[in-house]
RNA sequence: GGGCGCUUAGCUCAGUUGGUCAGAGCACCGCCCUUACAAGGCGGGGGUCAUAAGUUCGAGUCUUAUAGCGCCCA
């Protein structure tokens, strides 16, 4: 979103550079001692038939069973009876275990149980690990497909027997009958064939949570392999360090302290897997000796005498090297040295520990810097139930779809508006109709401005020919581009985009250039500075619109720059001129707007038809009177009055309606339109509301604590309130008596 | 089980370090095809800010508890 790409730098992790990074990295973290071979218990996902690293199990919800099965003891009458979720597993079993302190199976630590179906006798055993209050009290041991009983099972140096072959059938080392059955079936033959020989105790309903291969879909295995690990401990130490410190910032901050808690309990990393595609490990055994290893870049002198490792790296022991391996690191160069390290990394939450907590450790390890300087995590879409946009779910739209049906500019600035600040976006194409209108509304005020003002029109103007109006909207023009300033340096993105989306709207199409258009048709010169306002200010908002929405604004650019501009894509962003800030316009500007708004509220309220112009009586002081004669084009425009008549002794006409608007009193004479009930209902709701009001302050007012305790500035705030309200409800008040 | 986050208008969400009469868009109601825009204009109705207690002169905003929902990790 915004991003200027450069084509030319695009890269593949299988680029022959960036293969060379990954291979040399491997070979210099095995040089220090940091990568190990080890023979250990691994996240298998039996349908790629590779191991997989803990960030690529996912845990869910399963409604399954708990089997609850009874192990005869030898020598004895006695049950024991263990509780699983996975009977299969059994047939691996090489104990039982209790807890040491449990009363009820104290007694029967160190006899032997004989495993049904197997008749293989096991010991029981005492371990703190046994939950005494789940299940039955007694677990079943199977400490080469369990990553709880494999540390059982070395604690009490049980046997490991492994009962899957590399797709999750059963192998050899089990019963005949049982040989070759997928899990699935296995599971359901030993349910079976415990029953028949009585040994099922009972069988319950049970919600567990169960770990499964992101890619293949399925429950994973703990399975027992050969497989390369990179230790975690020290590489994570400098990482934590920088984010804490506040070298690295994160947006939303909160995602801090997941990646602390990651951080600080990481385990070593699994990088080995056993797949046909990715980057081949760079070591080799050799071929007399498999314990005599050789590991480089290039191999072995002798290639002959070696043979490589099977097994390629996991795809994020490469792209962990991103932000240095791009500029084909190890090699010292220019790129390099410039573009590490970069400024911020932009990525979804999601991918945390995979990529940003891996980044910033190989950015230490290698590069002995940090990489970026902050990293904006990015609102994740999911679809109105909450699901995860996926691929493989097929729940997310084609976004090429939604362009075409809503144009590409209006998808992208929609989603940015109802993306929340740091929350994940329920999308929804309701959210898209948004996007679209403002597009279609800028599009259009654009035209309008193209149709009235000259291409080559001066973009200079004079200071001593603007009115308020100009000095308004300029006014608000600076303040706006302030606010998306702040806003984009914060990483609030939405924000800036609401801030561009309200002053374009309501400031600029809905105020001035309905203003302008007063003004535009004349021949004067202020004409012609209004129309340079016009264009003008257009102008910045196609700029700050820009990365949201850069086809659009690009081609509106193209429209209404100057001959001597660039392209919107490489021109530079509008700066804040201080010189334009205007409180007093801003605030007369506000003034004049309520005085029309209020004389369209009476309009519509009372149902005057938008082809008959009222007069307009008021009511107020010298300098009001001065605005309001100095403006009355544009009130007499934009509220359609035919005649004002201003005065500090202007007294109400019969049958006029009412409002008030900075402490002067409007009147629209009415004849025969008025409908008084309304007109009481309309003040009587004010009177209640100011009334309401006025109560709370005044018990403000009256606490001695808040006088004594509160900022002087808010008391002050509050008598001022106060004052205003009074003013008004005594206006109204008289004004809706005399209509009794 | 642990952690993180959310709960404000019918819906989706703003609400910056506590202090302007709680806002926007959509939806709804009324009027209007006014030569930029009906994907629009103008106006209107609608909220005891999840619940309870606490801190404070003052709480949508801070603390604690409870409930519900979501995500992450074990």
């Amino acid at each position: 979103m915004g991003c200027s790409c450069d084509w030319d730098r695009e890269r593949f992790t299988m680029d022959v550079d960036y293969n060379n990074a990954v291979l040399e990295s491997f070979v210099d973290l095995y040089n220090k001692g940091m990568i190990y071979k080890g023979f250990r218990l691994v996240n298998w996902c039996p349908i790629s038939q590779s191991a997989i690293s803990d960030e690529e199990v996912i845990h869910k919800e399963v409604k399954g069973n708990l089997w609850n099965f009874r192990y005869p003891i030898k020598d004895s009458d006695e049950l024991l009876i263990v509780a699983t979720t996975r009977p299969e597993t059994m047939l691996g079993d090489t104990a039982v275990a209790v807890h040491p302190k449990d009363k009820r199976f104290k007694h029967l630590i160190g006899k032997q149980v004989i495993l049904p179906l197997v008749k293989r006798e096991i010991p029981i055993i005492g371990d703190e690990y046994v939950d005494m209050e789940f299940g039955t009290g007694c677990v079943k041991v199977t400490p080469a497909h369990d990553p709880n009983d494999f540390n059982i099972g070395k604690r009490h140096d049980l046997e490991f027997i492994n009962i899957m072959n590399d797709d999750a059938s059963l192998n050899s080392n089990v019963p005949e009958k049982y040989r070759n059955l997928s899990r699935e079936s296995a599971r359901e033959k030993i349910v079976h064939d415990l029953k028949s020989i009585d040994c099922l105790e009972k069988t319950e309903d049970y919600i567990h949570k169960v770990g499964f291969s992101e890619r293949g879909n399925v429950p994973i295995e703990y399975y027992m392999s050969s497989q390369w690990f990179l230790k975690m401990s020290k590489l994570s130490k400098p990482g934590l360090q920088a984010v804490n410190d506040g070298l690295i910032n994160f947006h939303p901050e909160h995602w801090v302290k997941t990646y602390n808690h990651w951080m600080e309990n990481i385990n070593d990393w699994c990088i080995s897997r056993q797949l046909w595609w990715g980057h081949r490990i760079p070591v080799w055994y050799h071929n007399e000796n498999k314990d005599t290893i050789h590991v480089s870049l290039k191999g072995p002198p002798d290639p002959e005498n070696w043979s490589q490792d099977e097994d390629v790296l996991d795809t994020w022991a490469s792209s962990w090297l991103w932000p240095f391996a791009v500029h084909k690191w190890p090699e010292k160069n220019q790129d390099l040295s410039y573009y590490y390290p970069t400024a911020s990394l932009v990525t979804g939450p999601d991918i945390i520990f995979f990529w940003v907590a891996r980044m910033i450790m190989s950015g230490f390890e290698f590069m002995n810097e940090l990489p970026f300087k902050d990293v904006y995590f990015t609102s994740i879409l999911r679809d109105e139930s909450g699901k995860k946009f996926s691929k493989s779910l097929g729940n997310s739209p084609d976004p090429f779809t939604l362009f075409d049906e809503y144009g590409t500019d209006a998808v992208r600035f929609g989603i940015m508006l109802m993306a929340p600040q740091g929350l994940d976006v329920l999308f929804s194409s309701k959210g898209l109709e948004v996007g679209r209108n403002f597009i279609n509304k800028l599009w259009n005020a654009s035209r309008f401005v193209l149709m009235n003002v000259e291409d080559d029109i001066s973009n200079e103007f004079l200071d001593d020919d603007l009115k308020l109006p100009e000095l308004w909207i300029l006014n608000r023009l600076q303040i706006a581009t302030e606010r998306v300033n702040k806003h984009l340096d914060n990483f609030n993105f939405n924000e800036a985009a609401k801030v561009v989306y309200e002053f374009t709207w309501s400031d600029y199409c809905d105020w001035y250039i309905e203003i302008a258009k007063t003004s535009f048709n004349n021949n004067d010169s202020y004409a012609e500075t209004v129309k340079i306002i016009s264009k003008y200010v257009l102008r910045k908002i196609i700029i700050l619109l820009h990365p949201y929405a850069p086809f659009v604004t690009e081609e509106i650019w193209s429209k209404i720059k100057n001959e001597q501009d660039s392209d919107l894509i490489i021109s530079s962003w509008p700066k804040i001129q201080k010189e334009w800030i205007n409180e007093s316009a801003d605030k007369e500007m506000e003034i004049l707007k309520n005085v029309i708004s209020s004389v369209r509220t009476i309009r519509s309220q009372m149902n005057v038809p938008p082809n008959i112009f009222c007069d307009m009586v008021v009511k107020c002081k010298a300098k009001q009177k001065s605005i309001l004669n100095s403006y009355s084009l544009i009130i007499k425009s934009l509220a359609k009055i035919d005649n004002i008549e201003a005065n500090k002794d202007a007294t109400k006409p019969p049958q006029s309606a009412t409002a008030i608007v900075d402490n002067m009193e409007i009147f629209i004479p009415l004849h025969g339109i008025i409908d008084l009930d309304v007109e009481k209902d309309r003040l009587q709701k004010r009177i209640n509301e100011l009334r309401m009001h006025l109560t709370n302050v005044n018990k403000k007012l009256k606490n001695k604590d808040f006088l004594d305790r509160a900022p002087e500035e808010v008391i002050y705030r509050e008598k001022e309130k106060k004052e205003n309200m009074v003013l008004e409800f005594d206006k109204i008040t008289r004004n809706f008596e005399m209509i009794q």
